[in-house]
DNA sequence: TTTTCTTTCCGAGAATCACTTAATTTTATA
DNA sequence: TATAAAATTAAGTGATTCTCGGAAAGAAAA
C-alpha cells in the first residue's frame, strides 16, 4: 500500500518546515510538496498525486478561503486540513463550507495532527477538540434562539406560530379556540394564512413543515 | 503522548507472531501482550494498561464472543477489535453485539489494520471495506422487507398501509379513491381503522406515527 | 399620514372525521 | 375441513374541519 502524500502550504518558509519536520517520522505519511506561494498551489496539485493538502489560515478574509474553494472544487480528491490560530466560529464556518475537511487548532498535539491526516485519508472529516467544542456551542446557540428565528425565517406572526404549535400538539381547533378565548373560525383563519404563506395544500403538509422546522415535536 | 498499547490473543503463536510483525515498525503502536491463551486473557488486562485489544474469531458459535463480551462490559476503555477469516454477516452482528468496535476481514492490509487501530483509539469504530459492503447489504434488504416488517410490527394490512402512506404522501381522500379505483367511503373507512388500531385522536398524530414509522417521508 | 400587517370574525359549500352497520372475501386456527 | 377472525369494501349520519371568499379594528412600518 502507498503512503499518505501531504502537501503543505503557509506563507512563512518556517511553518511549513515546523510541520515537515513533524510528519517526518511518520512512516505512513510522506511531505512531497512544502509551498510557501500561494500561486502556484493550482499548478502543484496539478503535478503531483496529493491526499492531503493542509493550509494555514490567518484571517477570515484571507485569499486562502477562496483557495480552499478553488481546490476542493478542482480537485475533490484532495482533502483539505486547515490549520488556523484564528478559531472564530466565522471562520471554521467559513472554511468547512468552503470545503476543508478538517480544522485543526493552535492547541494541536503532533498526535492530532497525524490523526487527522490518517482521519482525512480514510474519508472522515476531522476536527481538534478545541474546535469541536467551539462548533457545539455554536450548536447550543442556535438551538437557543430558535424562538426568533422561526419567527423571522417563515415570516408567520406569534399568533400563527402559537396555533400551529397547538394544533401540531393534537389539540382539535375547538380546543385552541376554548384555550386563547377566540372563536374557532378565528383559528381556522390563522391556520389558512400559514397554509397559504407557506403555499401549502394539505394539513399533512403542514404537520411535516412543523415538525421539520422544530415548531413541534414527534 | 504515549504510545497506544495493544494487545493480541489467538490460540495460534504464529498469527499472534505475525500480527506483532505488522506492527513492529508503527512508532505510535506497542505490542505489549501476545497471547495464545484464552484463560488468561482477563488477568492480563488487568496486569497492563491496554487500549485496543486484537482478537481472532473462527466460528459464530466460539467462545471469544463471550470473551469480548466479558472484555466489553468489564472493561469498557479496553477497544476490541476482531479479526475473522469468516465473515457472514451473523458472526459480524454477534460481535458487534458482544462489544466489538471493530471487525476486519481476511482481506485486510497492514494499513487498514494500523488504521482501525488509530481510529478505535481516537474513539470511532472501525470496519474493514469488505466487511462495510456486507452490513450495508444487510440494511438495504432490511429496507427491501419494510413491508413485511410494517405489517407484523403495527398489525396494519397492506391495504391500510398503502392509504396511509398516499394521504400521509398529500393525496386527499379523492385522489387516493380515484387513484385506487375504490369509493372515497372505502378510504375513510380503512383511515378509520387506522386511527382506531392506533388509539388515536387526530390526523396529526397519524402524521407523526407515519414519519415516526418510516411509513412516509419529510 | 398612508399603507401594510396582524388579529379577529363570519358565510357557504366541500371535504373529512367519528362512529356505526354491513356484505363479501381472505386468512387463521381449532 | 369447518368455524372463527380479520380484511376489504361500502354507506348513513351528524359533527368537525377545510377552502375560499370577505370584512373590520388596531398595530406597526414606510
Amino acid at each position: 500500500m502507498n503512503k499518505i502524500n501531504v502537501a503543505i502550504l503557509d506563507e512563512h518558509q518556517i511553518i511549513v518546515e515546523g510541520i515537515s519536520l513533524l510528519l517526518r517520522d511518520v512512516e505512513d505519511i510522506e511531505v512531497i510538496q512544502r509551498m510557501t506561494d500561494k500561486k502556484r498551489l493550482i499548478e502543484s496539485i496539478k503535478s503531483a498525486d496529493i491526499h492531503i493538502l493542509i493550509i494555514n489560515i490567518r484571517s477570515a478574509d484571507s485569499d486562502e478561503l477562496s483557495l480552499i474553494q478553488n481546490v476542493s472544487r478542482g480537485f475533490p480528491r484532495v482533502k483539505i486540513l486547515v490549520l488556523s490560530v484564528v478559531t472564530e466560529e466565522a471562520l471554521i464556518f467559513k472554511a468547512i463550507k468552503a470545503g476543508a475537511n478538517g480544522f485543526l487548532a493552535k492547541d494541536t498535539s503532533r498526535n492530532e495532527l497525524i490523526e487527522a491526516i490518517y482521519s482525512l485519508r480514510s474519508g472522515h472529516d476531522f476536527f481538534s477538540s478545541s474546535i469541536t467544542s467551539i462548533l457545539l456551542n455554536q450548536y447550543i446557540n442556535s438551538i437557543k434562539s430558535e424562538k426568533k428565528e422561526n419567527r423571522n425565517k417563515y415570516n408567520l406572526s406569534a399568533r400563527e406560530l402559537e396555533i400551529i404549535k397547538l394544533w401540531g400538539s393534537s389539540y382539535t381547533n375547538k380546543e385552541i379556540a376554548d384555550k386563547l378565548f377566540i372563536s374557532v373560525r378565528t383559528v381556522e383563519s390563522h391556520k389558512n394564512h400559514v397554509m397559504q404563506k407557506l403555499n401549502m395544500k394539505t394539513i399533512v403538509d403542514l404537520v411535516k413543515f412543523a415538525l421539520k422546522n422544530n415548531i413541534i415535536e414527534i
